[in-house]
DNA sequence: TGTACATCAGTGAACGCGCGTTCACTGATGTAC
DNA sequence: TGTACATCAGTGAACGCGCGTTCACTGATGTAC
């Protein structure tokens, strides 16, 4: 009969002396101190698992763990649970993101405003159609409430405020935006997922480029082709006021 | 020993008989020859349970025979595996969701092309607001391809279809479109379904107003507020006729 | 009209698997004396 | 310099649960004779 409140897991058994038998994986454990070296390497692998099977269908603690060449256990050395686990590789990644687009607009720096808002669309683009499988996850799993300090701070809003401040320049430069402000940037963010998100989930496969072309005919639409005097600023709005204070880009 | 080839589960019981005791749910049995009644009411049961959780996490078999009032087994009567089961459930749903849409193009029907346009975009974001469940589902699971005839025949067509006939009556009674058609069409469907899918993902709680508000923003920019004589269909460019040939409405 | 039989609309119990997670443990490495 | 000990970086085995699905079965209902 079982004791309540004690638990206990059946018999002991002598543990197999290991040595270097073939069921040893090639990873070397951890020099002392050294520790910390194992999380990065569960985060690498999960970004690489996500990477290869474009889902997160099989994305289990034992396949990360198996990936990292280590038991399953070990990861809980360094997170409290998946949860914990994925959200950490998800904020990576969109750092990644924000990372990626910031290099795309540098890169287009001497182009003009215009062409540095395509540059970084074209980059939101590309690292969609490249880590489909992270994708998927950044706007399906949910924060974890870990932190409650940074409730309200999705990692997304790195990617829209790149968006709003590319679009803010072009107005700056002359080139009129056809909604407010706040509301143009929502609106590009919010139709570049719709794009690709569509895209994933009808499995059709075009090429990139014709999501590139999709995505630069909605900046050509939010954003004229045509420079004016002075800057082109449509007057907020309501709903241009309601973004702005919803989006979560308040650091 | 266990013999190969004989599957043979544990030692007979014999089962308990039942009577009207308390174990009995409310369900009565279906007459000889209703039993087809079962199968609508399963999916009427899935369609509930998504409804009221807004979310597919829990939607098991279990789960949606107690909601019937049925054994688990029973729902196999009917349904060949829970992919078969899920995918007929959204099959429905996306009926619905293009019969909403076309009943509030109609009810708009004395109000303009472009007044009816918007009634359908705003039938789509009242749809997604009061659907959660479903509609997250519907941009998730991948077609069963179970019927060959059918692949390629995404129900979603139903939608983008309706939205492309809407602008281009918009064009036909001189509202200018900001794309060519067919790239208009699916940037229209694209962006409102980014617009409510991330509404959805960041668990934003903005009231449904904001939505529509936006979407009708997103409609102003892609066909032209003021009306010019003639029709004003863009010149086609090489996107759209992909888009054209790819997004599957060719019935 | 009675009755043996086939069919229909289900059911209770279990299979078998995979999952996240916990447990008591190991073996190498650094440290104090 | 040797050695007992604490700590670190893990591990093998199992728990316990929930899932989709299968199985042999039941009991009511219609039907043929």
């Amino acid at each position: 009969m079982a004791v309540p409140g004690r638990r206990h897991h059946g018999v002991y058994r002598e543990p197999v002396v290991k040595g270097r038998s073939s069921t040893g994986s090639g990873r070397p454990r951890s020099r002392r101190g050294q520790g910390e070296r194992l999380r990065a390497e569960v985060l690498d692998a999960v970004n690489r698992l996500l990477d290869d099977w474009g889902s997160d269908e099989r994305l289990t603690m034992r396949a990360v763990a198996k990936e990292v060449g280590v038991a399953a256990p070990s990861i809980y050395l360094h997170f409290a649970d998946k949860a914990e686990l994925v959200w950490a590789a998800l904020t990576d990644k969109y750092e990644q993101l924000a990372q990626q687009m910031r290099a795309a607009d540098q890169q287009a720096a001497a182009a003009g405003a215009r062409e540095r808002l395509r540059a970084q669309v074209a980059a939101y683009c590309r690292f969609a159609h490249e880590n489909a499988g992270h994708y998927r996850l950044m706007y399906e799993v949910r924060q974890p409430t870990a932190d409650p300090a940074r409730i309200g701070h999705h990692p997304s809003r790195l990617v829209s405020r790149g968006l709003r401040r590319a679009l803010a320049r072009c107005a700056d430069e002359g080139y009129p935006l056809a909604l407010p402000l706040h509301q143009a940037a929502h609106t590009l963010w919010t139709g570049l997922h719709g794009l690709v998100s569509v895209q994933h989930s009808l499995a059709i496969n075009t090429p990139m480029t014709t999501i590139t072309d999709l995505a630069d005919g909605l900046v050509d639409v939010l954003v004229s082709t045509e420079r004016t005097a002075g800057p082109g600023y449509p007057q907020s709005t309501e709903v241009d006021r309601l973004i702005a204070e919803t989006v979560l880009d308040h650091d």
